[in-house]
DNA sequence: AATGAATGAGAATTCATTCAT
DNA sequence: TATGAATGAATTCTCATTCAT
């Protein structure tokens, strides 16, 4: 019964916080990370401004809370390297469809963190060594994995640099305001991963 | 006489702006717009406090000449389209080459301006309008240009967004801390192109 | 007992802004409005800085409040109307004595909106509606009704105007340094009445 | 040739001098004292920033200059009392007259000055002795002089004190937004001296 | 004597964070 | 634990004044 009522209140607790970060990618996204006010989070998750402070830190801790979730989002990937059988077209196409995917849904949050990566340098090591540098690894061995028997054009450190900058770089361009993301996301990812496979020339 | 002194007058206010946007291009790099204060452009730059504001309207709009700056600097790269003997391999990889030359040169100044862009709906819609549009545009051109003889896998609008973010992705990957750019920016340039141009399938 | 502690919380706000405009009323008239600092305000009146915002939106609300103030304390004048018995001598009497008593009781409030009232256009046109209009109004329906039955050698608007301006003339003289009001204010008042009610001619 | 070139300097300095107090009474007016920039006085009177240093210690010094203009031009309503043989009613009707025209022509200048007077205590004291001191000396010898024979109803004192507040309140009505000073001032004015002379008690 | 750019002290205002209730 | 008022450090921007030209 002790235990029950713990649970319910841990239970009470996460969706609190959950309630919080949600709040907060939304406000965030909505003007910038210094541009939102802890005040504004706070009505935008229906809890009183010190409330925030007993979930976290401090404002720059919800930041890094909302890394750590987009960095659990991408973590998803991961998935397809498992699976031996598919091709290394397939695995290329079914990666940067799930990046665009991922990264287009997650747009607000991204918006939001982006910004931020880039400015703090401390912040920017933390996400690189933990969500980005795992990531290229990953994609490294896959590539490795994947194209064994053939001869790549290209190191596999950097065609997975590419790749990834690819996919990213279209979003970011879609953040900048490029209308044709919003338009028709799929589009936009099937002309990446042609390019990425065949690249531009003529057939 | 008058004229002299008033051209020497004219050409120390000219030098005096620009070493203030070059503070601020520091500043803002340093610690990213909104943590940089108006004092420390103020101390790099050798001026007063008071004096920026004798030559930009507020901070917002330092911001948006080193916004403007870019914008200039990126308009080099338009060069290559009047050139018509060149190949399509050609125009790519030097187009290509080119924007990271220039991109990665000024990595400051977008450290800087890249996060306000992304989270200054206003300021995103000015750049947008009124850079990335019409390179695309060109860009859009250049490949219509170049191609109509053959025929292209994707649109060319298409073609030219994925170049384009390619570049860029590979750039903001440098910006979160790849240090690959740093090491060999040419090589970098190099996979991309590769890639670009003949995709990642085997040979 | 949520309803009492409610209650305590609203008292005390409401305790913590008249405190902050008894501060407000005090600084603006030992310096005038602009030269007296928010920093100077909170300091007398014991609050932080800040606090101050969590009541007036900005220092011009601050005054606006303490203008509304005066306005109410001048409301007060209104109650010798009502008496239909008094004599017309009576009532002008009661009128200028109750001005007298008020303005020169509120001085240091009306030293310092008073300036402000003469330079802000906006201010000075809220005010005149709110407050100079409508006692002017009543007072010319006053007069109206008092003075029925003889005849007026002036028109009552105009009547009114001059008494009024014959009171807060009086009293600008004193806010102007005139010590005779400082010394016997009810002399003063006696003057005004009796030059008001007779005129100067020789008995 | 020497005196005369100096004599025509000397000209055009006082000329612009003029034109610096008058363009600071311009502006002073439009914006309230602490409003109004230097730049701003600079700019209507055409001259530069600097070039007012040259003529006024400082900002305060420019408003004390427009004080004396002001205190000059109430000077001249002393002229008559030199007259012996106006009765007293012509005497207070003149004086009323006058003190209408000169302060509602100069409304300008006062309602720049007067909120600096009432808010600044050691310019309210030099404008007291200087100017409002003497004229009620002077007013009340006048009264002294020409009531002599009859017996007055109240002290030449409290009757000059009431004479001139009643006048200078009427105006500060006007300068608070009370249109009917616009409209018919020459109304206003009779009717002030009316009441002044014979007060409100119906024929 | 005139100019107007440079100066920097000063002030209003914001907002992350704390803490008494 | 939740609350939200109080806090005051930090920052932007203004503008009177100075001074080299």
């Amino acid at each position: 019964m002790v235990d029950d009522a713990q649970d319910r209140a841990a239970g009470r607790a996460r969706a609190r916080e959950e309630a919080i970060l949600d709040a907060a990618a939304t406000v965030f996204a909505r003007h910038g990370f210094h541009r939102a006010t802890i005040a504004a989070v706070a009505r935008e998750g229906g809890v009183a401004d010190g409330t925030i402070y007993n979930y976290f830190a401090d404002k720059r801790d919800l930041l890094a809370a909302l890394m750590a979730r987009l960095g659990d989002a991408e973590g998803a990937k991961l998935e397809l390297g498992k699976r031996a059988d598919v091709g290394f077209d397939d695995l290329v196409r079914a990666y940067v469809d799930q990046r665009f995917a991922i990264m287009w849904s997650e747009r607000d949050l991204l918006r939001a963190v982006l910004p931020e990566l880039l400015s703090d340098p401390s912040l920017r090591r933390r996400y690189f060594a933990d969500v980005v540098a795992p990531a290229q690894a990953r994609g490294t061995a896959a590539v490795n994995a994947a194209a064994a028997a053939g001869q790549l054009r290209v190191e596999p450190q950097h065609m997975v640099r590419v790749i990834t900058g690819a996919a990213l770089g279209v979003i970011v361009l879609g953040l900048l305001g490029d209308d044709a993301l919003e338009e028709d996301l799929a589009a936009c990812a099937r002309a990446t991963t042609d390019l990425v496979l065949h690249g531009v020339a003529a057939r």
